[in-house]
DNA sequence: AAATTATTTCAATTCAAGTTGATGCAAGTT
DNA sequence: AACTTGCATCAACTTGAATTGAAATAATTT
């Protein structure tokens, strides 16, 4: 409740749901040493490019990654900034953590 | 790829995983202010119990949070190390990032 | 020991997410 | 203009996750 007022919190739920499957996890790990096109992507890891598209749009959506139309290829790489958003949500449970006391669970 | 072989990504794909539920999302923070029993999360979130027991399994299983039995109240309180190890999963992804330069966009 | 309370588990159902192959589209090539 | 290439989208299908109500368990009280 009194962590964040400041975020959306739809965007964080995109954010965390698109980072939970290995498949998008690994193409963020692939773009994270560089931009790739999507056939690139496709190789690396070894998947239909329709299969690597649905992905890619879920991590788009998200706001974690980026196309760059060049010609015909289009070429994803990361949005470091929404990467910081859900790094410093995730930092807010530790920086505003409670040493209260456990509430005492009375009837 | 390159960002963390010293991570379980298991571990954190779960995490995120977890994360990404509006119910779960809901429970870390209000157990980001106090730890709480079941009952008062449940009555909190007015959902109900079993629902509930669902989703604090698939957090405590992600490590996310933790029980605490008093009589037979359970109590659930943030485990923050697990918080700290997917904040520093996402650090990973700012830290060793190409410096690119700020792209404008010209349509 | 029976009754009560807090919580989990189970099976059945519903709903959302992932996969597949085909089709469409836009940019580049001949 | 027709053809190819790189990618996105669609519809049908399969899989997995969430919800529900009922039953099970476990600690507590009477």
């Amino acid at each position: 409740m009194q962590v964040q007022t400041n975020y959306d919190l739809t965007t964080i739920l995109a954010g965390f749901r698109s980072l939970s499957d290995p498949i998008r996890l690994s193409v963020v790990e692939l773009l994270q040493a560089q931009e790739l096109c999507v056939c690139d992507l496709c190789e690396k890891l070894d998947i239909s490019q329709s299969k690597l598209s649905f992905h890619l749009k879920i991590l788009k959506e998200a706001g974690l990654i980026r196309p760059r139309q060049a010609g015909r290829w289009i070429y994803y790489s990361l949005n470091l900034p929404q990467f910081v958003v859900l790094e410093q949500y995730l930092s807010e449970y530790r920086r505003f953590s409670p040493v209260l006391p456990a509430r005492v669970c009375k009837d």
